[in-house]
DNA sequence: TTTATTTCGGATAATTTTATCCTATTTATA
DNA sequence: TATAAATAGGATAAAATTATCCGAAATAAA
């Protein structure tokens, strides 16, 4: 469904707004470990969600990643993994062809669209302070 | 969504039945023509659906792959995707927590939930006739 | 029985995805 | 200004997926 950079992207994303909304600065080392990832390679995809504008960085001692704290409510899961996944999961066809289109359809065409209907919902009407607040409050979990 | 290799079986599926329901077998050349696939890596994933008996192979001279007329009606996508794909669609985390469990829900697993639910519609309850009679009226396509 | 045809299966190669490592650059603070 | 602490980014490496090749085994028909 999502590439492993994107689940990593993603997951890494809440734990940067949890500590976010409290004013904490956190690193890759810290975020690999909350959400079992290997470092460097989270590291490489929080580089590619700040070029994305989706989080900030910052260098040198006492830096990291933060959220804007106005911003947390504001970053739709659809945006990271437009960074991360580019947007094949919405407009790609179930069964690979070139292109999913309504003249020309491939046999799962109409079932597959309501599969990406809820997908699309799913990543469109869910931002990262509600998933921030859901963790805060134990009610779900990133990691095991 | 799907791996390819899954993709290309599908759709290999469906040529088999689309001629099978006229009493001609396909070898691997056709096939891979007619769902635009590479030819060899094709008939890889054939080797695997017969050997998860879902179509029948017969070698030599005027042999190829074939579907008992009367199964074609009961095989179900999920069969396919199944025996390509094992069952990771069925049961695995959307964030790749190593199980999907109710009681030690990732960040999506409500909404994943529902996306789920819709995949697995499609893929049981969709079978083999269905797709290949679509395919022989023109109301849908395996290629381009 | 021989031949031509076809799937089977193992070995290998290419590509993509995932993952690691190391150095350069930036920056806060002492 | 010097130092320590971070991210940035390039170069590789490892693993998984996708793809190709070739000889062996099976089989129908001549
Ligand atoms: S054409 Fe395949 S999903 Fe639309
Ligand atoms: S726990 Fe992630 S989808 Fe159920």
């Amino acid at each position: 469904m999502f590439s492993k950079a994107c689940e990593y992207g993603i997951k890494a994303s809440i734990f940067i707004a949890v500590n976010s909304r409290e004013g904490r600065r956190v690193n890759p080392k810290e975020i690999a470990e909350e959400i079992d990832s290997p470092q460097a390679f989270t590291a490489k995809i929080l580089q590619d969600l700040v070029r994305a504008n989706l989080i900030n960085s910052v260098k040198g001692a006492y830096g990291g990643f933060e959220i804007n704290k106005n911003e947390i409510s504001k970053i739709k899961l659809s945006q990271i993994v437009r960074a991360i996944d580019g947007d094949r999961i919405y407009n790609g066809c179930g069964l690979g062809l070139h292109t999913c289109d309504e003249t020309h359809p491939c046999p799962v065409h109409d079932k597959f669209k309501l599969v990406r209907k809820e997908l699309k919902d799913l990543l469109e009407n869910t931002n990262l302070e509600q998933l921030a607040l859901n963790i805060k409050s134990g009610a779900s979990f990133l990691k095991i």
